[in-house]
Formats: C-alpha cells, sequence, structure tokens
DNA sequence: TCTTGTATTTTGAGTAATCAAAATAGTATG
DNA sequence: CATACTATTTTGATTACTCAAAATACAAGA
C-alpha cells in the first residue's frame, strides 16, 4: 500500500512528466510537495528501492511502469471526486482541487467505481482536465492550443484550464472563461504581451500572454 | 488539527462511553484500536496533553468537552458518508463501514455540509445508527428494547443493529431484519437461549440470545 | 583554467505512532 | 496475609517523514 506521501510524490512526477515530457528534476518535486530539497533526495531513493521510479544521481526521476499505473489511479480519483463534487454536491469548481487533494488517498476501488458509474463515466472534470480509465489510459493532450498561441479571428471553444488554483479559476469564471465557453481570438500583441479576445458579440477582454498561456482551446464544434 | 490516529482514539472513547457509559478503561482502546497496551497509554497521555481527555491513572480515560465535541464530529462524518455511500452510491449497507472509517478523516467540513444537504439532513444511518447534528446534538438511544429483552407478540419495527461487521450484516440482511423491517417476538426461552419470532406472515426465524440483542426494535407505528 | 552559482546530496536531529518486553499496581483468591 | 492474576505503565527501539545546514557536483562565465 503506498502511503499519502508516496502516492503525492508519483502525482507530481506524472503531472510534470505530461507537462514537460523527460527527466523530472529533483526541484520540481521540491516545488510541488513544498518540501526541502534534502527530503526529496530521501523520499525518492525510498521509493526507487520499491521499484516506483528510478532515480538517476543528480539529474531527477523517471516513473516505472508501476510508479507510473499507481500515479494514473491517483489522478484518476482526484478528477472523478472534483467531477463528483461539481456535479453532484454542487460545490464551485474554484474550490474542489484542495478538497479532492484530501479525498484522492481514501476513497477505495470500490468505491470509485462506483463514483464512475453514477457519474456516468466522465471523460474530463470540471477545469477540463482528461481523466484516465480504469485501465490507466488517458488522453493525450501535448500540443494542444492556447489562446497564447492559437489561430486569430476564428470561433473557438474553452478546453481547459491549466491552472487549479482558486484565484486564478475565479478569474477565469470571471471573465466567462469556463470549459466551453466561446471564444474568438481578435488580435494578438507580442510586443505588449496581451491578447485580445471576444467572449461574447460585444464582450471583449485583455489577457497577459501567462494568462493566455493558460486557457487551452479547441474548435467550436 | 486532530489527526486521524487522535480522531480514532476520540471516536473510540465516545462509542464506548455511549455503549457504557462511565469511564472508558485502557484495555477498551486497546481493543478497538487494534494496537498494544503501551501504545495507548503514549497516546492518552499526549491526547490529555492537549486538553482532549483525562487520564485518570491505572483506570481509564473521559472526554472532555472538547475530545467530546471532535468526536462527534468525527461520528457525524462516518454517519453521513455512509448514509450517502448507500443512498446515492448504491453500496451494500454491509461494505460501507470500512469505506466510511477512511473517508470520515478525509471529507472536509465544506464537503460534509453539501452531503447533508443533498441527502435532506437525515438523522439516522443505514444501520440505524443516530447521526449527530451539526452542532452535535445527538438521539439519546440509551434503555431501547431489543429482540432479547422486548416485549412479545407485539407488532414492532426493526430500528437498529448494534454490530457494523459485514458478515453479522449480512445475516441480518438474511433474515429480513433491515432497519425498517416488521418483526414480533413469538416466544422467548430464556432456558435454551433462543428467541423465536415471526418476520413475515408465516415466516419465522429462530435468533439466538447475543443475536437478538443486537437487533434494536422500536413500536410498528 | 579558475571561479561562481545553482541543484542536489549528505549528515544530524526531531516528531508521531508504533511494538516488544520488563516492571508495577491493584484486585481477587486461597 | 501472601499469592496469583490481570490491567496498565515504563523503557528502549523502530519506521516514515520531515527540517536545517553543511558538503558536493556540475555547468557556465570570466
Amino acid at each position: 500500500m503506498a502511503s499519502s506521501t508516496v502516492e503525492n510524490y508519483l502525482k507530481a512526477a506524472l503531472l510534470h512528466e505530461q507537462a514537460h515530457g523527460g527527466i523530472v528534476p529533483m526541484g520540481a518535486l521540491v516545488e510541488a510537495l513544498a518540501v526541502v530539497p534534502g527530503t526529496v533526495t530521501t523520499m525518492v531513493k525510498a521509493m526507487a528501492a520499491q521499484g516506483l521510479l528510478a532515480h538517476e544521481a543528480r539529474q531527477g526521476v523517471r516513473l516505472t511502469p508501476v510508479g507510473r499505473a499507481l500515479a494514473l489511479g491517483v489522478l484518476r480519483k482526484h478528477r472523478l471526486v472534483e467531477t463528483f463534487l461539481v456535479r453532484t454536491l454542487k460545490m464551485d469548481w474554484s474550490e474542489v482541487h484542495d478538497e479532492a487533494e484530501a479525498l484522492e488517498h481514501a476513497v477505495s476501488d470500490r468505491v470509485l467505481a462506483r463514483m464512475d458509474e453514477f457519474l456516468d463515466h466522465p471523460t474530463t472534470d470540471p477545469h477540463g482536465d482528461p481523466i484516465p480509465d480504469a485501465e490507466g489510459r488517458i488522453a493525450d493532450t501535448a500540443r494542444q492550443a492556447t489562446l497564447e498561441t492559437c489561430a486569430a479571428n476564428k470561433p473557438l471553444r474553452v478546453a481547459r484550464i491549466l491552472d487549479q488554483s482558486p484565484d486564478f479559476l475565479a478569474y477565469a469564471q470571471d471573465c466567462g472563461l469556463k470549459p466551453g465557453a466561446r471564444v474568438k481570438v481578435l488580435q494578438r500583441d507580442a510586443a505588449g504581451g496581451v491578447v485580445r479576445c471576444e467572449t461574447k458579440p460585444g464582450q471583449e477582454l485583455t489577457l497577459g500572454l501567462p494568462a493566455a498561456a493558460k486557457i487551452v482551446v479547441g474548435a467550436a464544434a
């Protein structure tokens, strides 16, 4: 049985791997888990001894197949729980991340299966993040366009928000940028570092590039 | 913040207090928490230092008002979660106890409040155990009749099952003794140690006294 | 090449919770 | 009253996780 701590290390490694690819530097785990560097070294060694990840000295870690499978299970629990909290218990999508952070370690596979059934097998959570299926398969979401990179003057839909912080999520909601919402990029000003877009006819919005990069968009089906 | 371990010690003390009254002997905690006696002594001292309970040397413990309030909160979480798992996720009432055991420490007050609302403020869980309200008030269930002690030949209803083990619960279900079910005691044979009762017209059932003592009954409204 | 700076590792120590086994207190029995 | 039994406490260790601070490795710049 993996402890909550081990599950958190695995999940952090998986998320970093999905976002950046390749090896996961120790510093990324230090950041994600909010512990001092020495702690990560110690934990990583113990986890490597258990076969959950490979530790390349002074470089970082890579998940082993076993470690990745466990990490995907944790991610599945996290995202199904978030979906459940929003859809069923009507909680605000900006507040469910922290709740799911605690529940993901306490929900058994049995409960998870019933929840999945109850929600009718959702494929994305309220932030648009893909939910791994029961076998650990997950939709590939690499190289998707964001408001920073997408084509201008085409009707689009918000697919996903790449930031779980309540502050940013509340801001996104304010701007009408929840997953599923329509958007169109009107103009991009690289020098000024802003993107001007339209959420509803007549409703304009100017976003800084770092914020724009957190809004994943797709074709407006 | 009380750790899961501390919450479990508090809950065990509360349940023992409700079932037997008076001081809770160390041995009761040893039993309930499945640890060796020395561990209980150590934990109890630490918890007494935190003001959660009073430790009377060589006698046992008593909950302080603070400790009791925390324990009632844990019990509320446990029983609301059980109710939720059965009513909403359609899990079997015989399997939800262990699941709730894990979830009671991970569910936040915010989630609990939404759950309570969603379930329309239930007052008992699937086993008939009373659910403390948000202020920690709980229905008094002392001196209720059981199949071992109740009057014979009166139409009754099962109110509560005083055993959380999947085995006993499955057996009770088999006998048609879920909370809400009708029963009548036909005859009690103290010498033989059995109680004969009727669950449906023509459906008879003979129970040993220890089992009969676990079935709480009330008037058949 | 030498130096600097940053990431990582090592070392030493602390906390929470646990066990095994020996010591002790208290109760009950002959 | 002495003895035996049982419940509780003490003592000494262990595991998992953590921090602070010193040591080390490595990449890059002067």
